[in-house]
DNA sequence: TATGAATGAGACTTCATTCAT
DNA sequence: AATGAATGAAGTCTCATTCAT
């Protein structure tokens, strides 16, 4: 068979992560059986030994693409020049990832990481990085609201940024229990909140972010 | 199966639900086996059958149990004759939920039915009772406060329930995960939110809910 | 089920022994499965497990179990009065040992044992004790027989007792390949190489121990 | 296939061989994978396989070479002119085989097929060959000393030399469980036991074959 | 010929559940 | 009702062997 390409190994891992995820989602971790992931791949049982040196070790790989995707959202929102535009952004893309179909597999998977964690030291570790990660990320954002004078100079960055993270967990949680619960339940509840929290107590209730489009 | 209500039953049944919440909490709930429950109970394996039909049945009825619980801190707050105590002490009970350590191991029991909701029907529904149980709970509570002028005409109570469930549920999560978490460290950010969301828009930024005593 | 007295429980576990000696010896350790074990024992696979907590117990446990048969020939020996009679019913009953069609799987098990020695510590152990406490109860008959005047005070009590062990493990082995052989094979060479060895250099040559009956 | 008697070729397969002792004296046979010997030789696992048909097929290889290494000490010690000579050449020589530690590996392999032999019957043959071979050697030997006047005519040649090929398996089995252990803790005491039972009763007690140099 | 990826049967072990006492 | 021994299905992982390149 030959020595594989880098691509095509990757490939082939992408190929067993997605099965796994599939499984994973339907049937919950535990009750996924590696055949039935090499099964759902198209592989022999033993294939999914070549690429993956435990089971554990897929949720682990699941937990990192996840973390990959939340970090490009972020990226995203801190490349907008204007702060209060970012966070909206940020809430924006935040707020489509809950809901958008195409992502519900990879929502339940992840939300089984999260019971995970709770035994599993190294998926613990990934989402603690994670969650710092974002606050960090929305803390900077805020900060730089302040900093430009759009936001209120008593703001509370950080509290806000942590708010705000266990705010989408929460989120993510109930559309997951409920395929048709999605943001616009919220109405401009969110909105309302980071308005007052952030803006400063004046008219200009106009502007500042929305929690979704 | 004779009694349900014979106390010495309850009695011995509450002891084999407190070894399993304490081994779920420890090991998880697929790491922890039917024998390890009925060694932590100081019971004999088959005396755990004489309780509960499956294993399956131990998570729902745990479920049952921080369902009860969570109703009552919402009787409690709707008692309070005036709204916005009644959300101040709302929050205040389940910040004091989230990081009261005789209930940690409550906490990663219930994130872990959070994830078996995704594939036990049974949890899921009580979840989703849950869940809306407590938003219209809290949801009255706001309209009272319209109702009675403190709060703004034009708030959204129903999307400001979802919103405070959701947080919560990312709270729990966070000190789940880390047990140096604390509601404290959101500082005034929920308060400030809530403010933002519910207060008019104007002068008596003093009062309004605190997150937390 | 009720609890197992003490007796059952040995018996249980004579049970799943002998079946897992008489696999051992007709399919080498390696070839034999815990299934084929529990079949032969008629219990289930699961039951194995309540009496070994591993399949490498199981032989560790047949070694403890020869090692106790050989301990009572040497105690047996050791109980004459007469070095030299006690010598020659050492050899005697070992050489029995040796060609007891009874004892034929204990003695393919025993080769096996060996073998595992090499990279199993605990095993190892064992047959290093074993060796050196057949080695000092033969020499304790040896010095008992110079001390009596009845061998060559220049005898080398423990180099005998050495090349003896070493000679029967060699015997057991060529007995163990095949079937035919037999102590008998040896004619009086064994005796008389212990005479040359032990006896004074006299012309005495009648008595002395004989390799059999 | 092509040729088995081009040098490349065998050159190739003496590596794959030397690779699988090394496996097997560290780790036994049975917990040595095609895998550990492929990657130990520094080929492919598919390679082994051009040059074994089969993991067992090595096993027997390895004991083909250990005959051959024998036959080279026997014929060796059969060249000798004077019998006495050549028997204390023998002992000398294979006493040095068990103590070389050049050789560790291949007695270590060695028990492993003991053990091996008792359920293959290739293996069991070549054994057993081995056997009668040395046996035969060493009987002649004796033989050719007692028409020469130098042993006891009534020597028993068939079994002296039966006895001396068991202790020498016993031999290597007890120095390769206790890398410390030599043939020279067995002392004065092969030397004796041989006198005993092949020299003439009387006085020339100085002369005869020694265990070692 | 050499490679090394792929295969899939099968090994060991666990564990929810049953059942005789 | 309580016990705990017994069950056997099922899960994870290994490994000798094959095969496409």
């Amino acid at each position: 068979m030959v020595r594989l390409t880098d691509p095509q190994r990757q490939a082939r891992r992408e190929q067993i992560l997605d099965a796994a995820r599939s499984c994973f989602s339907r049937n919950g971790f535990h009750n996924t059986t590696t055949a039935d992931i090499a099964k759902a791949a198209g592989v022999a049982q033993g294939t999914f030994y070549l690429y993956f040196p435990t089971k554990d070790d897929v949720i682990v790989a699941l937990a990192d693409d996840r973390r990959d995707g939340e970090a490009q959202i972020n990226s995203i929102a801190n490349a907008e020049e204007d702060a209060v535009a970012g966070l909206g952004s940020l809430l924006d893309l935040h707020s489509r990832t809950l809901s958008d179909p195409k992502r519900r597999e990879e929502r339940r998977v992840a939300i089984q990481g999260w019971a995970e964690a709770l035994r599993n030291e190294v998926i613990r570790r990934r989402l603690l990085q994670n969650s710092s990660l974002v606050v960090e990320e929305v803390a900077r954002l805020i900060e730089r609201g302040i900093d430009a004078g759009q936001f209120r100079a008593d703001a509370d960055p950080r509290g806000v940024a942590r708010a705000l993270v266990a705010l989408f967990r929460g989120l993510t949680l109930q559309a997951a229990w409920d395929d048709t619960y999605g943001p616009e339940l919220l109405g401009t509840a969110v909105g309302d909140m980071l308005r007052g929290a952030l803006l400063p107590p004046d008219p200009s209730r106009k502007a500042g972010p929305q929690a979704q489009g």
